[in-house]
DNA sequence: TTAATATATTGCAATATTACGATAATAAAT
DNA sequence: ATTTATTATCGTAATATTGCAATATATTAA
């Protein structure tokens, strides 16, 4: 990405920047769209889902973890991922406010 | 980035990963919480404010009027921003909705 | 018109991301 | 122990992002 300065920013800002930038690839929303859809799977059906080799899916799954917005558990040999309902609820929250806060302003 | 394949997903789907990308960084979500605190502002307001060089804050401040979270309007020989409501509100209720849908679930 | 002010654009170096083939690691089944 | 199935990691090429100095553009003031 280039030269970030994140040593320049609180770390509310660096942690919400971190789970946005998680999200901010249409590879990734559309695993959360598919993890809503079928509520827990493991990464072989998003393979099959999505039209990205399995390395691929496998990094995406991976930076979605980091930033916390999924979570999979060993279930045998394979992995059963699933959305982190807490984090959905924080951001959701977090824009609502800033939603809220600006309403009865004017622009 | 790299290679993105946005031509596999849907419309929504790269839409969505736009804004979020736009606001997955550090200076951006400093740019919006002062936008948020000072209502308007100028160009300049945010140069003294961050520790960013004055193209760099310009090329952020591009970034989110591309994504259409924030508007600038020209006024004299400035230019006034401020942030786009509309954009928060839509955001904020995809993640509650999404939120919601997970409520009943285990994971 | 010239100078001053404010913002945008260009060009470039440093770094990060994306995608995938090849391969490793792990666990279950035979 | 060997095979099979599932996921992770490594290496690497292509591309994107970040940050800034230099410069251009645009508007106001003198």
């Amino acid at each position: 990405m280039g030269i970030t300065k994140s040593a320049s920013f609180t770390e509310e800002q660096n942690e919400l920047a971190n789970v946005l930038k998680a999200l901010g690839h249409p590879a990734r929303v559309a695993i959360v769209q598919y993890l809503l859809k079928v509520d827990t799977c493991i990464c072989g059906d998003i393979v099959n889902e999505l039209p990205l080799a399995q390395p691929t899916i496998s990094q995406h799954l991976k930076e979605l973890k980091n930033a916390n917005i999924i979570q999979g558990t060993i279930e045998g040999k394979s992995i059963c991922y699933c959305l982190n309902k807490e984090m959905f609820s924080k951001v959701g929250r977090y824009f609502m406010g800033v939603s809220i806060s600006l309403e009865n302003k004017c622009c």
